[in-house]
DNA sequence: GTACCTTTGAAGCGC
DNA sequence: GCGCTTCAAAGGTAC
């Protein structure tokens, strides 16, 4: 697998390098400072896309490998799958099954197109950018080429050719069920599904309940008769459209013609930035949202389309009137509701994670037979932090697109929008106002990071750093406990556990450790990554390992060197004892160090005393119910 | 019916 | 500039 930083598995894991992605600018500066990374960001960043294949095998073979422990000794069902997904010595694994099934169907139904590679979303954020450095290397495959023109006539002059319709309707056709819907989570293996999966999938929902037959051009609204547009491919697939509102489609390519007599959103250039490099903007000729295509009012598109982000007008907006001079409060309150009625509540662009949610929680709860979206989230955030540089570049190259499509389309609007949005029902503040008036941080609901133990309540025991070093010693706090969060030692050293592997080996969601974080390392600023580093230790099973405190607490005590790869490898080993340490199988993360934050393992996993001695082996998914 | 939980990241706001 | 807060998704849970 192409490393950015030459091979250097260590650094692949190191955390803090991870958390380098949370900026992109981040991302860049610390590329580039990796001395075993001397490629330029272009070549870094065109690597992504030539081998996102390969980051994707790579990928999902780690994501085979941190099969949550949830799913081991869930039932026999889910043994047997786990002995399914486990992969052979090396004959035909699962992956390849499913990519040469993957490649199968494309061939099936586009011809092709996502021969090479076999990524249905892909083409949505990459697409709209054809001259990306990324795509200039000709990796783009004709087919796959042509596919984009018809995704995006823009893109191309020839894009309305017959010929792109044609192969647009074939495109059409049956498609896999990644394509379909990722609402349907156990439908769709998880490895078929590409990160940008799920901004295809959106429209999909709103669109077409099932795939359009073939020989329909375009879609007809049954009940206004007028001609939908053929979708997905004209419309932002990431952004659903609401029921009801495709047949304002005015045509079919709709935002290709300007719209007359529609109201735009003012371009406020003042509110809209462009925080990316130029080379990174989207080409105005070539997106599918040229810059003179505002958005109309009312969640419209120039297609006529609402953008995705855009929901029920339920929440209101912020008020771009400027006739606020009057001073009729009740008029003016009225006014308002109306305009808060008729403005609609633009969602803010997803982030990395939050696509990465999106694209992986099919999978987590297809894997865990899990629902609860709250011990979903934790795992997809302990994977997350498991994922390698280049797979969560995608997605934050994916979510910087998403933004860049998102201020395009809505250049006024701001987050704060969103926020005022929420002014009437403060939920948010209601919960902060809860948690303070609880006056100690730590009293507030604490789940147990580690889910299958109960949450924190033993208030006696000075765990946390404000108990342990006072006020007066916040230099001494963890990061999080300077920010009023969770406390990164109480979680990792003492309130929690290191997390055993998981069943297959893997040590769960768990990231590699950062090699910065060296032991007995005192708390500093950037304690932040460490969090980061350490709340993937918290994720842990109610299983054998856990329950047995002792071994736990020996393993955290031990502060030894991750096992060796052999042991690793030992997926059998990891399932009941395998070493405990804090996150990784990853034979890179063999430098890794504990972090600052276990520097007092003398209380480790004391929270465990909470546990009943009884308590059963349980996989991740009954957790937070068994809990209560 | 509504808020909360949980995650990370982006963005706004206050100091 | 830093720290805090809110919001984005998601669906079960609690009130």
């Amino acid at each position: 697998m192409p490393q950015l930083n030459g091979g250097g598995g260590d650094d692949l894991g190191a955390n803090d390098e991870m958390i380098s992605f949370k900026d992109e600018g981040e991302q860049e500066e610390k590329i580039s400072e990796n001395s075993s990374a001397e490629r330029d960001l272009a070549d870094v960043k065109s690597s992504l896309v030539n081998e996102s294949e390969t980051n994707q095998n790579s990928s999902s073979d780690s994501e085979l490998t941190v099969l949550p422990l949830c799913c081991v000794q869930r039932s026999a069902v889910s043994l047997h799958l786990k002995a399914e997904r486990r992969p052979p010595p090396r004959a035909e694994t699962f992956r390849d099954k499913t990519r040469e099934s993957l490649e199968e169907a494309a061939k099936r139904q586009d011809g092709g197109l996502f021969k090479s590679p076999p990524y249905p979303g892909y083409p949505f954020i990459m697409i709209p950018d054809l001259t990306s450095p990324y795509l200039s290397n000709g990796s783009l495959s004709p087919t796959a080429r042509t596919y984009l023109q018809m995704k995006w006539p823009l893109l191309d002059v020839q894009a309305g050719s017959l010929q792109s319709r044609q192969a647009l309707k074939d495109a059409r056709s049956p498609s896999p069920a990644h394509i379909v819907s990722n609402k349907v989570p156990v439908v769709q293996h998880p490895h078929h599904v590409h990160p940008l999966t799920p901004l295809i999938t959106y429209s999909n929902e709103h669109f077409t309940p099932g795939n359009p037959p073939p020989h329909l051009q375009t879609d007809v609204d049954p009940k206004t008769g007028i001609p939908r547009p053929p979708h997905p491919s004209d419309i932002s697939p990431y952004y659903p459209l609401s029921p009801g509102t495709v047949g304002q489609i005015p045509h079919p390519l709709g935002w290709l013609v300007p719209q007359q007599g529609q109201p735009v959103y003012p371009i406020t250039t003042g509110g809209f930035r462009h925080p990316y490099p130029t080379a990174l903007t989207v080409n105005a000729s070539m997106s599918r949202f040229p810059p003179h295509m505002v958005p109309p009012h009312h969640s419209l598109h120039t297609t006529g389309i609402p953008h995705p982000a855009i929901v029920t007008p339920n929440v209101k907006q912020e008020s771009s009137h400027s006739d606020i001079s009057t001073l009729n409060s009740s008029k003016h309150q009225d006014q308002k509701k109306e305009d808060e009625k008729k403005k609609p509540h633009i969602k803010k662009p997803l982030n990395a994670f939050m696509l990465y949610m999106k694209e992986m929680r099919a999978k987590v709860v297809a894997e865990c037979t899990l629902k609860e979206s709250a011990a979903i989230n934790q795992i997809l955030g302990r994977r997350w932090h498991a994922l390698s540089r280049e797979e969560q570049a995608k997605y934050y190259e994916l979510a910087r697109k998403e933004r860049q499509l998102h201020m395009q389309l809505y250049p006024g609007w701001s987050a704060r929008d969103n926020y005022a949005a929420n002014q009437q029902g403060k939920k948010k503040k209601r919960k902060r106002e809860k948690q303070q008036a609880d006056g100690n941080e730590h009293r507030e609901y604490f789940p147990n990071p580690c889910l299958s133990l109960p949450p924190i309540t033993d208030l006696s025991a000075p765990k946390k750093c404000r108990a342990r070093f006072g006020l007066d010693q916040q230099n001494n706090w963890c990061g999080p406990c300077r920010r009023k969060k969770k406390c990164i030692r109480y979680i990792q050293g003492e309130g929690s556990c290191v997390s055993p592997p998981s069943s297959d080996g893997s040590l769960l969601e768990s990231p590699p450790s950062s090699p910065s974080m060296v032991p007995n390392s005192p708390p500093s600023k950037e304690s932040k990554p460490q969090t980061e580093q350490m709340q993937p230790l918290s994720l842990t099973m109610k299983s054998g390992p856990l329950v047995s405190s002792s071994h736990h607490q020996h393993h955290h005590l031990s502060m030894a060197p991750p096992p060796p790869l052999a042991l690793l490898d030992n997926s059998g080993a990891g399932k009941t004892h395998g070493p405990a340490h804090n996150g990784s199988l990853d034979p890179s993360d063999v430098s890794s160090s504990r972090p600052s934050g276990s520097a007092q393992p003398a209380s480790a996993c004391n929270s465990h005393s909470l546990l009943p001695s009884s308590a059963p082996t349980q996989p991740l998914s009954l957790v937070t119910k068994s809990i209560d």
